[in-house]
DNA sequence: AAAAAAT
């Protein structure tokens, strides 16, 4: 009954944007009105009117690699670029408010003015924003009705139905509009108030759902509207009121780019420093003034370490992806950060963490009640798109060595189709970095333009490639799991685990990248004898998403002899709050919880033992 | 075991 590969492709690339899986879809964008949209970090860069003709040089014409002949973008740092640093704009600039820190010393003011990170669509700060295009959002929200959400915790905030229940500003309230964002998200209904609130947060929710804004808002607004101590001025050392971490340097140049959207004239300002780019211009940034700085852990330690940044005035701290910044690779530096550094403790921060999964173990293990937040609410909104009938899921078994020729069939099928090209992206997930690069010079080779990302390749070379497969020049993209999380990439129509991950949430967030935005998308995974540990989680997720489970799949989960693990307490949400799993209310592990870091509130007590877990 | 993240 299961289709062949190429009627996979085909029945799901030609419907991939409409098969929302939802009732009612009436007011769903036709394919013309979602072909016009323009995704926001899309909306300020020159319209790639037509890739570049394909230099007759062969099959790597399409990469985008020094001498390859590809398209030639601009590096970050090499003046290609219009968006960053322009200089000569006269005096002037916006600066909501007029007060404190750098501001002092003129702000926007002086030399730059803050550059419109909307482009040319926005020529005015007090002109009405241009209404005029077909989607309003770009987000579905049919599909994010009746999403189950939970919280716990004491005292939790009553979610907010509009952005106008919100105070949240004139200035970014404008901005809101100009994002075209019409109503909150489930995550941003449920988390914008209780990060208002002062609160402290740990949230999952599902990806693409819109959890940047979600914390940045907040943050944002309280900066705003925040009455904070003169910050020291004269030193070369600076000091940002609120820090956001992330994992990789493409996600926390993603942050940045929302973030000055969320920021444009409200005064506030936002850096970001990140590795692999040229330290000179990241300073220069913030000697011009930093109220929110975006950052990767290892660049950050290197600016405190020299004295650049102090953390002392540090007010609100985000950690997105929390769950893979607090586990083994990344702890240290964390904790580095975050408790040895200068970074004011808990209760006197706001901390957020963000994810669209939360092992059980990274909440227990780092025990961030105590270590990390203050009296916090846990805040599980169901899955949309990621693990639910948005995305196809399919898994077929496919030994290594045939691996090629399947891959091969699915593309075929997909430009037989003629579904291949700047609206129909496929991201191409593998093991390691160097089998990104074989398979991408094989996929070059047999006529398919593809590139590559992975740590092996320099920071430039990272963002073209990114670049070359956001604009559809290079429609496929093979990655390691460093585009696995976060990456905000429209039009991934297809996501292929060529070879699967060996952690069930890295398979959520990788096939996260495509379904986006309440959009339906495909994911396809090879599985085979090197991926047993993964049947029993794979099955049952794929099973809670409705989604078709193979046979042999099934069986293979049922033999313990393979050590499943099975999905750790994920159930209908992307996690959740392990103060409810009863175990860990019990024995030698309740004390860290209810007596260290002063209890989680007034509703601690319900939490006691013998809550039923319908989740484990 | 691999990947990521400072130089």
């Amino acid at each position: 009954m299961r289709s062949s590969w190429a009627d996979a492709v085909e029945n799901s690339a030609g419907e991939s944007l409409d098969n929302a899986g939802t009732s009612g879809g009436n007011e769903r964008p036709s394919a013309a009105a979602r072909s016009a949209y323009v995704p926001p970090h899309l909306r300020n860069r020159p319209p790639v009117s037509e890739p570049p003709a394909p230099s007759v040089g062969g099959p790597h014409s399409f990469n985008d690699r020094p001498g390859s002949g590809g398209p030639t973008s601009g590096s970050r740092w090499g003046g290609g670029r219009t968006e960053y640093g322009r200089q000569g704009y006269g005096g002037g600039g916006g600066g909501g408010r007029g007060s404190g820190g750098w501001r002092g010393r003129g702000g926007w003011g002086g030399k730059d003015r803050e550059v419109n990170p909307f482009g040319n669509d926005d020529v005015d700060a007090d002109a009405e924003p241009a209404f005029n295009e077909q989607e309003n959002s770009g987000i579905n929200f049919d599909a994010y009705e009746d999403i189950p959400v939970e919280t716990s915790g004491g005292n939790v905030p009553p979610p907010v139905n509009t952005f106008a229940e919100i105070d949240l500003g004139d200035a970014l309230n404008l901005n809101i509009r100009r994002c075209k964002y019409v109503k909150p998200t489930p995550v941003q209904r449920h988390a914008i108030p209780i990060s208002l609130a002062g609160r402290d947060l740990m949230a999952c929710a599902q990806t693409g759902s819109g959890k940047t804004a979600a914390f940045c808002f907040p943050i944002i607004s309280g900066i705003m509207k925040g009455n904070f101590p003169q910050r020291p001025r004269g030193v070369r050392t600076v000091f940002p009121l609120a820090l956001i971490l992330s994992p990789t340097r493409e996600l926390s140049v993603q942050i940045h780019e929302e973030a000055r959207k969320f920021s444009y004239q409200t005064g506030v300002r936002v850096v970001v420093a990140y590795g692999g780019a040229p330290i000179n211009q990241q300073l220069r940034e913030l000697e011009r003034g930093v109220d929110i700085l975006v950052a990767t852990p290892g660049r950050l330690v290197d600016l405190l370490e020299r004295a650049k940044v102090s953390l002392q005035m540090i007010r609100y701290l985000a950690l997105d992806e929390a769950d893979r910044m607090l586990d083994m690779g990344f702890e240290p530096q964390i904790r580095k950060i975050v408790e040895q550094m200068d970074m004011p403790p808990p209760g006197e921060r706001q901390t957020m963490l963000f994810s669209a999964t939360f092992p059980k173990e990274i909440q227990v293990k780092v025990r961030m009640a105590s270590d990390f937040l203050s009296n916090y609410i846990f805040l599980a909104v169901g899955r949309v798109g990621s693990s639910t009938d948005l995305i196809v899921q399919r898994v077929e078994y496919v030994h290594e060595n045939d691996k090629r020729s399947y891959l091969m069939d699915l593309i075929h099928a997909q430009r037989a189709n003629g579904v291949q090209g700047k609206h129909a992206l496929t991201l191409v997930f593998v093991e390691t970095k160097k089998g990104a690069d074989s398979l991408e010079h094989w996929l070059c080779m047999n006529g398919f333009p593809a590139t590559t990302i992975h740590g092996d390749r320099t920071q430039q070379e990272r963002e073209t490639a990114l670049r070359s497969f956001k604009s559809g020049n290079t429609p496929i993209l093979v990655a390691t799991d460093v585009a696995a999380r976060g990456l905000d990439i429209p039009h991934v129509a297809h996501v292929i685990n060529f070879d699967l991950p060996n952690d069930i949430d890295d398979y959520v967030h990788r096939i996260g990248r495509t379904g986006r935005a309440g959009k339906s998308g495909l994911a396809t995974a090879f599985f085979n004898e090197n991926n047993m540990s993964l049947a029993k989680s794979l099955a049952e997720l794929m099973k809670e998403a409705n989604q078709e489970v193979p046979d042999w799949l099934t069986r293979f989960a049922g033999r313990a002899s393979f050590g499943n693990k099975g999905r750790r307490g994920g159930g209908r949400f992307g996690g959740r709050d392990f103060r409810r799993d009863s175990s860990y209310n019990r024995g030698n592990n309740s004390g860290d919880y209810h007596g260290g870091g002063g209890g989680y509130g007034g509703s601690g007590g319900s939490y006691g033992g013998g809550y039923p877990s319908a989740w484990d």
